[in-house]
DNA sequence: CTATTTTGTGCAAAGGTTTGCACAAACTAA
DNA sequence: TTAGTTTGTGCAAACCTTTGCACAAAATAG
């Protein structure tokens, strides 16, 4: 049953390969009669063109590579659907690969991604990554890149974001004006971008309602939920805990919830709880939480676009494209 | 930045192409002293041989392709990861492909992996599918083919599974021993072969305690959460609406959790409920589900090991492996 | 009726690797 | 010395497709 080629059909209509393949591709040059013979023969077999023959030859291999930290988060699945969709939509295929947060494994994912000579590259970075050579080598041998949501602001790229420090913004001053006055912060690694946009929105809300910023109540975590759990609890026993937190991705919220709810606290009434993705499981523990309500299949498909606009434009400049957000009120803040 | 070649390897060093292959490839013809030189410039010019050009001499593209429902499904994306470090060990890429439960879907996907040569496949059979044709075209064309989890029991082929009917029965059983008289059953899409054991389980444990089986209790639900929750509003409008629920998936459990607390019933005094899956929401929802524990990332693990043993004997006869399961109890069963 | 253009097709190279076969040189055995 | 083996390397094909160039035949122009 092996897969017909080419010269099979050039053979069985005395034609040369060049011929069958100038029909299939609709050449000009070659006379309506052969065009027929031909892909009436070619759609008889059932004829696909070897893939990896095209690959080698036209030194482009219609796929494009996706870098996520991991599949699981309900965010970055549905950001690849996104991703995909519009991927199938102009005939590309895509290969997923996981960072695990890790440097090391995001390296070797661009390693990887570039070896198979993808035609480009969508990423949104590990959580560990402070350097970006790996991704300076990518524009270098000048495959096109695109960032999503966790952007690198050290190299001009296009990339897809929201206006995380707005948006951050818009939560603490929430939790404030229901009542916090003492706002813990589960921030991100202090090396991603979109972590310190959302510190930054968080002493903005601070400074606009007049309250002091507190070091203090700034608990790093990285992505993890033991992470969460761990800062969340020194929170809570610090010496002046706090009202309410603001955790910079509802991964972390939840692990908020239940270190919470460990120590017998409630929510909102001792603390309120703010988290941001609007992950499926904030509608589901209890109580529902606030949180930043994003759209990550957009922001996938935007990502996508951007890279296709580039496959079509390779000099065109970076561009930046912002999405909107919003908030999403439930039950972790007081009413 | 162009990527070195053999060949311009072999100029430099004055020997033929073949010769440097062959050198990097430690062939014993090759003079000490040649491999030594070549192996040295290899290094210095960091060569590394195009995959495309040996895809096509290969005919082998050290890939293996998996397909899922979902990425998103947590059960799935730890199938992948096992699937990937076994992978990753064994020097393979992988490229992940969802049929977001849709059989037409599915069908793209397998017709893609095959186009694009995958070494061979793995597979989580999509909700709709009912018919095997393309699982049969890969075997037809000696593509080595792993299912696991939600398997095609009509073809010969290897597959790595648990038990399910003795987990439902055990899940099933729980219920009645914890005070439950009539149990709802939130069923999988009735082609699917792990739904109908489960299935089958949950009958068997109706029949060990003398409880009458009512087909009226049996909701047969794709595996969407708008499913499961107008089921679980149906069992719980019907005249005589059953006081204990088994769902054959934590999707559709948490969606039953839902829908029993939107009529104010409550978890577990008027309704008691076991999952399965132990998906990470389910420790999360309150009442924490009552669920059966599987272990999906060593599931992709065995599924991948599975098939590399086929690429080692492309002969060998298929092979089913059951992989072991427990009941894990927290408080959506009266204690 | 010649000169030029258009039309239809084939040859062969290119893309980069692996490998069977051939061949020469060096070595071994008698 | 001769025959036979071993050792080291190169040629060329194969994997399959695309495409620049060449060429012949047909069509058009003058």
């Amino acid at each position: 049953m092996k897969p017909v080629t080419l010269r099979e059909i050039a053979e069985r209509l005395n034609v040369s390969t060049s011929t069958v393949s100038r029909a299939l591709h609709d050449h000009p040059r070659i006379s309506s009669a052969t065009k027929r013979a031909v892909r009436a023969l070619a759609q008889e077999l059932n004829f696909q063109p070897n893939p990896l023959a095209m690959n080698l030859r036209m030194q482009r291999t219609k796929t494009i590579g996706i870098i996520v930290p991991k599949i699981s988060y309900p965010f970055y699945a549905s950001a690849i659907t996104g991703i995909e969709s519009v991927a199938i939509q102009e005939g590309y295929n895509i290969v997923i690969c996981q960072s695990n947060e890790s440097y090391e494994q995001e390296v070797a994912n661009v390693r990887s991604l570039l070896l198979s000579r993808v035609d480009g590259i969508v990423v949104s970075l590990a959580g560990e990554t402070e350097q970006y050579d790996h991704f300076q080598e990518v524009v270098n041998r000048g495959v096109p890149l695109v960032f999503f949501n966790r952007t690198c602001p050290e190299l001009a790229v296009s990339q897809v974001v929201i206006d995380n420090f707005a948006a951050a913004t818009q939560a603490v001053t929430s939790l404030i004006q229901h009542g916090c006055s003492r706002i813990g912060l589960l921030a991100g690694p202090s090396k991603i971008d979109i972590s310190n946009e959302r510190l930054r929105g968080y002493r903005q809300a601070l400074a606009q309602y007049q309250l002091p910023f507190d070091s203090d109540l700034v608990a790093h975590c990285d992505y993890s939920e033991a992470s969460g759990f761990a800062q969340t609890v020194r929170l809570i026993q610090s010496p002046d805990p706090p009202d309410g937190i603001f955790a910079v991705s509802d991964r972390l919220a939840i692990a908020a919830v239940k270190a919470i709810k460990e120590y017998n606290l409630r929510i909102p009434e001792d603390i309120a709880l703010v988290g941001f993705n609007n992950d499926p499981v904030t509608s589901v523990v209890s109580p529902p939480l606030t949180t930043i309500d994003q759209n990550p299949e957009q922001m996938g498909e935007t990502a996508a676009q951007l890279l296709f606009r580039q496959f079509q434009e390779p000099d065109a400049s970076a561009e930046k494209i912002v999405l909107k957000t919003r908030l999403l009120e439930r039950n972790s803040v007081k009413k």
